[in-house]
DNA sequence: CCGCCCAACTGGTATGATCAGTTGACCATA
DNA sequence: TATGGTCAACTGATCATACCAGTTGGGCGG
C-alpha cells in the first residue's frame, strides 16, 4: 500500500523545531530566543519563514514577543493551553512521556462520565439513533482497527450529543492526542473496545434520559481502557518513556 | 486611573477579525477565504502581515490551509481545540454567549472534583503549605478582588499539586476563558469566594491525603458558585447573550 | 547623581519578485 | 466516449531588501 508522502512547509518546520526544543527543556522559561535575523541564518531560511513559526509559537503561548525587545520563552506548564497535550505525549524522538499518559486517562477518567450524564439530560433523538448504529456496526466487525475506529466515533457523538461545547472541544483535542498513539491503543484497550453492551446499554440510557445511569455505564466502560493501559504505563514506570519511534498510521 | 494602552500588531487584528467571522458564523465551515492577495487589498495591509494571521489560525485550526488552492473554513466544533474557549465566550461585539458559559460551568464541575482527589493522593507537602497560606491570606480580607485573585489561585497551586499536565493544562485555558469575565464573577461568585472554611478543610485533606474527602469538598465548593452564576445565566436564557462591553480589567 | 540623547540592538511593516502546487479548459489520441 | 497531455490562470510558499518602530544601555553634560 502505499503511504501519502508527507509535505512540511517552512514555517511548520521552524514551529515544530522550536516547539521541541521548549517542550524538551532545552530552552528554559526565561530564555530568549535568537533574534529572527540570527535564527534565519542558523535555520538557512527566510525572515517570513522564521515569523511565522514564532507566530505560531505565540499563539500556543510558548513564547511571548515583544516589540523591540527579545522573544522570551514561557514556562509552558504555567501558560501553556490543552492544545499542547499531543505535542507534549509524544516527544520528537518519538517516545512517549509516561507521566503525561497518565495524566491524559486520568483526564478521560473524568470527563468521559459527565459528558454520558449531559448527553443523556439532553436525550436528542437524532444522538440516540447514530449511537445505535455505531454500536450495530460494532457488532458485525471483529477488525479491531475497524472496532476501534467506531469506538471513536461513539464518543464522538456522545459528546456531539451533550450539546456541552467546552466538552466537545476538549474532546477534540484529547482527539487528536490519542490519534498520536493509536495504534498502541489498538492493542491496550482492545477489551475497551469490545465492550459493545456496555455502549449499547449507555445508549439506551441516553435514549431513557437516565443521566444517571448513563454516568455509571460511562465510568465502568472507560475503567476497562484504564485499567489496561494503566498496567501498561506501570511496566515501563522506571524508563519514563516508551519508544514509539515506528508508526503505521497517523 | 491611567490604563495600559492595548496595541495590537496588524497580524493579530487580522487573526481577531477572521477569527471572530468564522466562530461569529459570518464565515462558514467549507468556504474559501479570499485569496491572501486579495485580502492584503480588503485589509489595507501587506501580505506578510496576512499570512501572519492566517497562521495562527491554522493553528487554531479554525481553517485548512493548501499549496496552490484556496483556504478554507473548518468546522471549529469539530477540529476546534479547547483554547477557542475564550474567544467563544465573548463575542466580537462584546456579549456573553450563555450557552458557552454553561459549558464552561460543567467542565469546572466535572474537574475540580477530579483535580482535588489527584492532588490528595500525591500529597505534596509544598503545596500543602502554599494552600494554607492564601487561606490565611483569605481569612485576612474582605476586599472582593483580592478574595477572588487568592480563590483563583488556590486552584493554582492544587492543580499544579496535582501533578496532572492535562489537568494544568486544562485549567490554564479555563483561567484565560475566566479572565474575560473576571468582574461579572467577582460579584456573581462571591458566595464562593468567602466559602474559605471549605477551602480549609480542603487543603487538611490534601495533607491527609484523603483522596475522598478532598473530592467531596472540591464537589460541596465548586457547586456553591455553580448554582450562583447557573441562576444568573437562567435568567437571561431567553436573550441567549449577555452584554458584556464595558472591561475595566483585562 | 540625574536627565537627556544617541547608537545599536530588537521586532513590525512594506514592496516586489519568483518558486511551486492546483485547477479547469482545451485538445489530441485511442 | 474516455483517456491523458498541455497550458494558462489561479492559489499559496519562499525569498531579498528595504525601512519603520520600540527597547536598551552607554556616554555625556548638567
Amino acid at each position: 500500500m502505499f503511504q501519502t508522502l508527507l509535505k512540511q512547509s517552512l514555517s511548520d518546520a521552524v514551529y515544530a523545531q522550536l516547539r521541541e526544543r521548549i517542550l524538551g527543556g532545552d530552552l528554559a522559561p526565561g530564555d530568549s530566543l535568537p533574534s529572527e535575523r540570527l535564527l534565519c541564518e542558523m535555520l538557512g531560511v527566510n525572515r517570513g519563514a522564521v515569523r511565522e513559526g514564532i507566530k505560531r509559537l505565540q499563539e500556543s503561548g510558548l513564547v511571548r514577543v515583544r516589540h523591540g525587545g527579545p522573544t522570551q520563552v514561557l514556562d509552558f506548564q504555567e501558560e501553556g493551553g490543552l492544545e499542547l497535550l499531543p505535542s507534549l505525549l509524544i516527544s520528537e524522538d518519538g517516545q512517549m512521556r509516561v507521566k503525561v499518559a497518565r495524566g491524559i486517562l486520568s483526564l478521560r477518567e473524568s470527563l468521559a462520565p459527565a459528558v454520558a450524564r449531559q448527553a443523556a439530560q439532553q436525550r436528542n433523538e437524532d444522538t440516540v439513533l447514530k449511537l445505535r448504529a455505531i454500536v450495530a456496526s460494532m457488532r458485525d466487525t471483529e477488525s479491531a482497527d475497524t472496532l476501534q475506529q467506531h469506538a471513536f466515533d461513539y464518543w464522538g457523538e456522545l459528546v456531539a450529543g451533550s450539546g456541552n461545547i467546552a466538552f466537545r472541544l476538549s474532546y477534540n483535542t484529547l482527539g487528536r492526542t490519542y490519534r498520536k498513539i493509536w495504534h498502541l491503543l489498538r492493542q491496550v484497550m482492545a477489551d475497551e473496545f469490545r465492550d459493545r453492551d456496555r455502549l449499547s446499554a449507555l445508549a439506551d440510557a441516553v435514549a431513557a434520559a437516565d443521566g444517571d445511569l448513563a454516568e455509571q455505564l460511562a465510568r465502568e466502560h472507560v475503567a476497562i481502557g484504564t485499567a489496561a493501559l494503566s498496567q501498561l504505563l506501570d511496566a515501563y514506570a522506571e524508563s519514563a518513556r516508551i519508544d514509539f519511534s515506528q508508526r503505521p498510521r497517523s
